[in-house]
DNA sequence: ATGGTTGCAAAGAGTTTGCAGCACA
DNA sequence: TGTGCTGCAAACTCTTTGCAACCAT
C-alpha cells in the first residue's frame, strides 16, 4: 500500500479516501474489474461516492501507471492492478474468476526482429493478454 | 472476393450490396476501421445507408471470421479484414495509416508451458497485437 | 488558505433494438 | 413467395463534463 501512495505523491496527487480505497480494494481482491465492479464494491462502505468519481479515480491511477486498463472481448473495460508500473511485463487473467497475475517475461525482441523482417516494418509496441484458468480454478 | 461470398453461402447469408460492399471496402483499403469509418465510406456510394446496418453487418461478419474485432487503447473497436479465418495467427497494425498486416507466425506454444509452470495454471487463449510503422511509413 | 477532489445532474458518444417495408434466393 | 435484410427512430449503456461544495496539505 505504501509503494502506492508514495506513487501518488511522486504525481503531486493528494491522498484521499476514496484513492486509498480504489487501491485497497484492488489490493485485497486481486482481480480485474470494470468501473461498475469498482463502484458496486465501493459503494458499501462508501455509500456516498459517486460513478464519475470511480470513473476519474481510475483514469488517474492508469496514467500514474498504478493500474493498467485491460481490454476484452467481452467489450467492457477493465482496470487491473500493476505491481510493476515501470518494467515491461504481461497480465495472465484467470477466465473465471477474474484474478490476474503478473508475468514478467517477456521474450518479445526475437519475434519482433521477424516481423520486421518478413514485414520490412518497424515494430514499435506489442500488447499481449493471457487468459486461462488459475492455480485454484482450474 | 470470391472466397469470402463462399463463406457468406456457408453460414446460411444472404449476399446483398450492402455486405458486398463492406467486404469490398475492407479488400481495397486494408485497414483496420471503426463501424463509424466503415459508414463514413460507404455512405459516398451507398448514401442511403444507415449506422445500424453497418453495426449489424459488422457483427455478423466477425461472427463467420471474415473480420476480426480489434482492441485499441484509444477504447475504439476496430474491425479487421481476416484471410485466415480457421488459422491462429495475429495482425499486425500500423499507428500512422491504420493498414493491417496478417501474420501467421506464433511461437506461443513454449511462451505458454513456461506461464503454467511457473503459475501453475492452465493456459487457455492469448491474444496479440504488434503496432509499428509499416514498410511504406517508416 | 488554496487548489485539488468529489458528488450530483446532465450531456455526450457509441451501440443496440423494434418494427415496417424491402429484396435476395 | 417467404424469410432474412435494411432503414429509421428511439432507447440504452457506458462514459464524460460543469459546477458548487468539500477537504487534504
Amino acid at each position: 500500500m505504501d509503494f502506492y501512495l508514495q506513487v501518488l505523491r511522486d504525481n503531486l496527487m493528494k491522498i484521499t479516501p476514496r484513492r486509498k480505497a480504489v487501491i485497497n480494494l484492488f489490493l485485497k481482491n486481486n482481480t480485474q474489474m470494470t468501473p461498475c465492479d469498482v463502484y458496486k464494491n465501493l459503494k458499501r462502505n462508501l455509500p456516498q461516492i459517486g460513478l464519475p468519481t470511480v470513473y476519474r479515480i481510475l483514469d488517474e491511477l492508469k496514467n500514474t501507471g498504478i493500474l493498467i486498463q485491460v481490454l476484452s472481448e467481452d467489450r467492457q473495460l477493465y482496470y487491473s492492478l500493476c505491481s510493476m508500473p515501470d518494467e515491461h511485463h504481461h497480465h495472465f487473467v484467470c477466465t473465471k474468476c477474474k484474478k490476474t497475475e503478473e508475468i514478467d517475461y517477456c521474450n518479445f525482441g526475437r519475434i519482433s526482429q521477424l516481423i520486421e523482417k518478413k514485414l520490412k516494418c518497424k515494430v514499435e509496441s506489442h500488447l499481449l493478454q493471457i487468459k486461462g484458468l488459475c492455480a485454484q480454478c482450474r
